[in-house]
DNA sequence: ATTGTTGCAAAGTTTTTGCATTCTG
DNA sequence: CAGAATGCAAAAACTTTGCAACAAT
């Protein structure tokens, strides 16, 4: 079985149902390609299989997998939060290129190399790197750049 | 002179205009423990000065301020962004107390250890980490927490 | 049949914008 | 006085919510 039916299989058991809107939403996420989708995405791509179906149950259903730990929230800008499966690749982080938009993941974490900070237990963290990939800048100067620019 | 002082001069020389309400907003910057404020917070505090400032005057000023690059913005959630003198305390990382809601920095910065990745050129980065304060872990029991749990 | 889930429409938040008015230099 | 900045009101974008209708088990 592929990670679609497993997951439904984990919603049944605890006792939610399995609705066709709940299906296409698990399946968008499954689909190799898109790991990381915005409400936005998933709406669109879900209304290919199921069209009609409404934001609210988009974002009702965002925040149940969230609960069920079968998705986590990717918060990579103020315009809007990314999800992704939660076990998609391990623990990871992202990489996004300010041109294209491209997301790549490194499994390079900075968290064991914090020392304890003043008595701080850390639980859980976020560790973004904003820039410029390989075939950015390969491919195009990178001079007169109208992009979003943005964090310190 | 202080801080203010010195913001209002850079300003001046640029050819902006020191408005009240854009001193207030510089004031309430350079107040010792408040270096990190969201768009409300400071509105909220210039009230007390500068009653009746409007929030698109927060807004404009605080996208002038970035431009100018008197401050930065940083995205600690999607709620709303924090905004900070830019030469605070030099670069540094949050600690955020998911109990009691302080931020403590730290200087700790994992930029140096990231190994050059697929040829991406990393320009801006982020990263935060969110748990317990030391004096939140010593004076309450962290069971039954019911507070803001969120990002993996 | 029961209860969870959806659709719809309306509202809440943060942030942005146009325009007339006001203020700084 | 000129141009910059403000206030106001309206709107955009994302997200949440109440409620009646509907569908999964």
């Amino acid at each position: 079985m592929d990670r679609t039916q497993e997951l439904k299989e984990e919603l049944r058991k605890k006792g939610y149902k399995i609705t066709r809107q709940r299906e296409a939403i698990l399946e968008a996420f499954a689909v190799e390609d898109s790991h990381l989708l915005t409400a936005h995405e998933l709406f669109e791509k879900i209304q290919k299989s199921q069209a009609g179906t409404n934001f609210s149950t988009v974002y009702r259903n965002l925040e149940l997998l969230l609960q069920e730990g079968i998705i986590r929230k990717v918060e990579l800008n103020r315009e809007a939060a990314y999800y992704e499966l939660h076990d998609d690749k391990g623990h990871h982080h992202h990489l996004i290129c300010n041109r294209c938009g491209s997301i790549q993941t490194t499994d390079f974490c900075p968290l064991d190399r914090l020392k304890s900070e003043d008595g701080f237990i850390p639980v859980e963290h976020r560790f973004e790197i904003y820039g410029y990939c390989r075939d950015c800048v390969n491919s195009q100067n990178l001079k007169g750049k109208s992009d979003k620019d943005n964090n310190g």
